[in-house]
DNA sequence: TACACTTGAATAGCTAGCTATGCAATATTA
DNA sequence: TAATATTGCATAGCTAGCTATTCAAGTGTA
């Protein structure tokens, strides 16, 4: 039997993974923020003032993951949390004024890693590859 | 500005890659290995009895991170090490009979990965796919 | 209402990755 | 050959991910 990593999927998966989080860390890295806490911030940038569990049910991650993530993220200064008015268990989770202000720049770090990163490809085939991976992710998901 | 995850080429890649690991280290758990060992038991099990730098430059991953797994392994009785007859800096890694030993299955699990993860594509549709990824990494690489 | 069950979040403990630094052995060069 | 530079590897210390477990607060029910 044989097996070349070249000509697997999952080698070039995890390569290609960690390519994209060292170019994006170190893009935003002068923005004070890390690769982690980006999903997080996306999500707040739509919305904060929401529990661990909202956050949760829109990230892909374990929960012990987003709250490990989010203590770092308080530590930081990025975030910060109040007593829930009617849960005395959970919280809600507001971003700073620091963390409210690094949006546009945020955004336009990772906007330019995916294109500097894609721009090997026409976009025709840009549009197939995405298509192919959520393809891959949902079949994965679904198991 | 906007900013849609779904349509984002670097949160799909990190998202595929934890699902092609969580996979990964669903199958090869009962073999008693884990997900990080095994592009370095991929080179060993074509030749062992080298060195570190010379692992190194087969496998994408910084040193320091290699000496470390590299730790586990040992300690996990993967790997033993002998000292270098010419460098004394240096040590030749050899395979235990135990790790020779779980090639077969190893590469089964890696190749049944690769191969249900991209059933929901069609054969030339996995071949643009594969190279894509090679197209994307490689642009990556040369920055 | 008391007790059991469920749920929101935290914690422990691990792997895998990174950067930065240290250190001893080897190579090179003045 | 002595001083310097380079190299092979280890270590420290961090983030990010995971599973498993714990715990307190809420919910439901006999």
């Amino acid at each position: 039997m044989d097996f070349e990593k070249e000509n697997s999927a999952g080698y070039l998966v995890n390569h290609m993974a960690r390519l994209f989080a060292k170019e994006l860390q170190h893009r935003i890295a002068p923005l004070g923020i890390v690769v982690g806490q980006f999903p997080i911030l996306l999500e707040l940038w739509l919305k904060d003032g929401v529990t661990q569990k909202d956050l949760l049910g829109k990230i892909d991650v374990e929960q012990a993951t987003l709250a490990n993530t989010l203590n770092r993220m308080e530590r930081d200064g990025l975030i910060r949390r109040t007593k829930s008015p009617t849960d005395a268990r959970a919280q809600l989770i507001w971003l700073t004024e620091k963390a409210s202000g690094l949006r546009d720049s945020a955004y336009e770090a990772a906007l330019n890693v995916n294109a500097d990163a894609l721009q090997v490809l026409s976009e025709p085939e840009r549009a197939q590859f995405m298509r192919y991976m959520r393809l891959v992710i949902s079949g994965m998901r679904s198991d």
